[in-house]
DNA sequence: CTGTTAGCGCGTTCAA
DNA sequence: TTGAACGCGCTAACAG
């Protein structure tokens, strides 16, 4: 019945127009409910569409309207685990609000998120969402005067109301590991820290050093070994530690990737989990409710947020309200961690 | 110098060329390239640029031109690290290359994906780059006539020049691996096979049914468990393999999260890996490498792939040639696996 | 209820 | 080398 040439141009909404017999306002107001239309023309209207496959053009008609209906995201790296999450969130938490998503990455490099910026705005994005990285707070806060802007991942003060940031508090979460720790009789805790200009993982540190030191600990430098997050500096800093630190009973790793590092550094020495070893991660990846054994991690809800601060900006772009959210950071204790043997 | 007020309304080409005293055209002729313009006006151009905080709207410039500059790219779970490495490989065969990728996910549900081909059409996008997916081939064929289309993942017959379907040869790899398994001396071997919709899952299990045959070994329905290429699914099979098949002595997982479930159902019933039950996974997933014993598994060059096709659109759309890819599926041979022990 | 008229911001003729 | 005028496809204001 209905058999579209695949011509090469787009058909416009004018020869819909021509071709039901109508004006093209009259195609407009059927297209976007406008306004009412008499039943008749609605159905020549429709045929004509149908006949001739015609798609909206969503350029002209944000150009029209002035609204693009798409919000920035930008994230640091596509194919992380992590960000992933919180990702698959903001999808949903945008699904049926007419918005969708622009995801650029920006590989935690400030010219690849600059350009990620310049594409959003020379793009019209309506919000921005932004996972982590290092843009510069006053940038951030100057584009948050021009749109709703809602940053994941790095406390960032936005004095605009509208924008929000939503960050966990790392360094608690981090006392609270090795308070558990040390609750469990370990004395001689190893750290595997992350990158000097990570600000969790430099929170994450503190939360480590306070807690030692809350409970009379002397914080030894010796027993924190620096990683870059990945699998492999996981492996070597625990060769490193355990070389050094033979009586070290337990470790806890600044994320889960190289909590796995430092899992197969142990498995290599034949050194067991959590016999020999206990081992928490910080993350709580979706493998590592899997890995033998499970690991004890700390888990940001990054779905969750993602979802909420989706919904978030949604809410500032229709004026509608939005219950406020206080993402919790919680330990999820699986097997890894055994109480110390005494010697 | 430079200060730009907070305007609401975005700075436009027509005030830019007020302020510099100029006309649109030029303005625009500098911005492009389009033509000579006497160094003079250029300068004043550019500082009116900067002192505006002028942003080239990129709608209007699509429209204008009847090009969008984006691509784009179905995927069916932005959260997946499969699917992520694809990604990551697509983000950069595009870079520098002027385009940019417009990624939404399809969930495996065929309306998900309609949506985002809609959306993809009213956005005008240039080239469509497919991961996996439900779409009927009918419909990947029609798109392809009107724009380049590049599948990953699944092998769909396109009759257009300039669209393509890269696919790897899974039966073969699935053969290959349990060839491998038999020249180790292993006689019953389970499988874990994925949905019974997924074709890669299919190709997977009929190589492994194939692989037996031609050894002279009968295919026994009773190894093979049927799961959902997620965790739990292989942590339940195995379970069950195990419990029927106590004689059987490697597993073969059609992806690698659910050989990271079944290395926990072992795990859990005490049985090593490799010493008493050998295990190989699908995918080769980033983790993989440092599970306990770390896993051997096909790799698929995901990220390779998806770099390769975004080169390949990129080359359809500015008439440029490309060299052929073949992608190769890898055994990649890690310590899940032992020979069987003689009983 | 519906058609006509003006733009939305930019690129691109066509003259000058 | 530059400007004026037009059009890309669509929505919105204004009549009728």
């Amino acid at each position: 019945m209905s058999q579209s040439v695949s011509s090469r141009q787009p058909v416009t909404l004018a020869e819909v127009a021509r071709e039901a017999g109508v004006s093209p306002s009259t195609v407009s107001r059927i297209l976007n409910g406008t306004a009412q239309v008499k039943a008749a023309k609605v159905a020549q209207v429709k045929a004509a569409i149908e006949k001739l496959g015609y798609k909206p053009n969503a350029f002209a008609r944000s150009l029209a309207t002035g609204a693009s209906g798409s919000v920035g995201v930008l994230t640091q790296d596509i194919a992380s685990p992590f960000y992933g999450d919180a990702l698959g969130g903001i999808e949903s938490g945008l699904m049926g609000s007419g918005y969708s998503p622009l995801i650029i990455s920006g590989h935690w490099r400030t010219d690849d998120e600059e350009h990620a910026i310049e594409l959003f705005m020379s793009r019209r994005v309506e919000a921005l969402i932004v996972l982590g990285g290092h843009l510069p707070e006053h940038e951030l806060r100057q584009l948050a005067q021009q749109l709703p802007v809602a940053i994941l991942g790095r406390r960032v003060d936005l004095p605009s109301a509208g924008s929000i940031s939503l960050a966990l508090d790392n360094q608690r979460a981090a006392y609270d590991v090795v308070n558990y720790l040390l609750d469990r009789g370990h004395r001689r805790i190893g750290h595997l820290s992350g990158p000097r200009d990570h600000a969790d993982a430099l929170a994450r540190l503190a939360g480590y050093r306070q807690a030692l030191e809350d409970r009379g600990f002397p914080f030894q430098p010796g027993l924190v070994v620096q990683g870059d997050f990945h699998e492999p500096s996981g492996l070597i800093g625990t060769q490193q530690l355990v070389a050094q630190h033979p009586d070290m009973t337990a470790i806890f790793s600044a994320n889960d990737q190289m909590a796995y590092g430092a899992r197969l550094a142990l498995y290599r020495m034949g050194l067991r989990v959590p016999e020999d070893m206990s081992l928490v991660g910080f993350d709580d990846l979706p493998g590592s409710a899997y890995t033998t054994p499970p690991l004890t991690s700390v888990r940001q809800p990054m779905a969750e947020m993602g979802h909420w601060l989706a919904r978030f900006v949604v809410a500032q772009l229709t004026g509608q309200e939005i219950t406020p959210f206080q993402p919790q950071l919680e330990l999820r204790l699986r097997e890894s961690v055994a109480p110390r043997r005494l010697p």
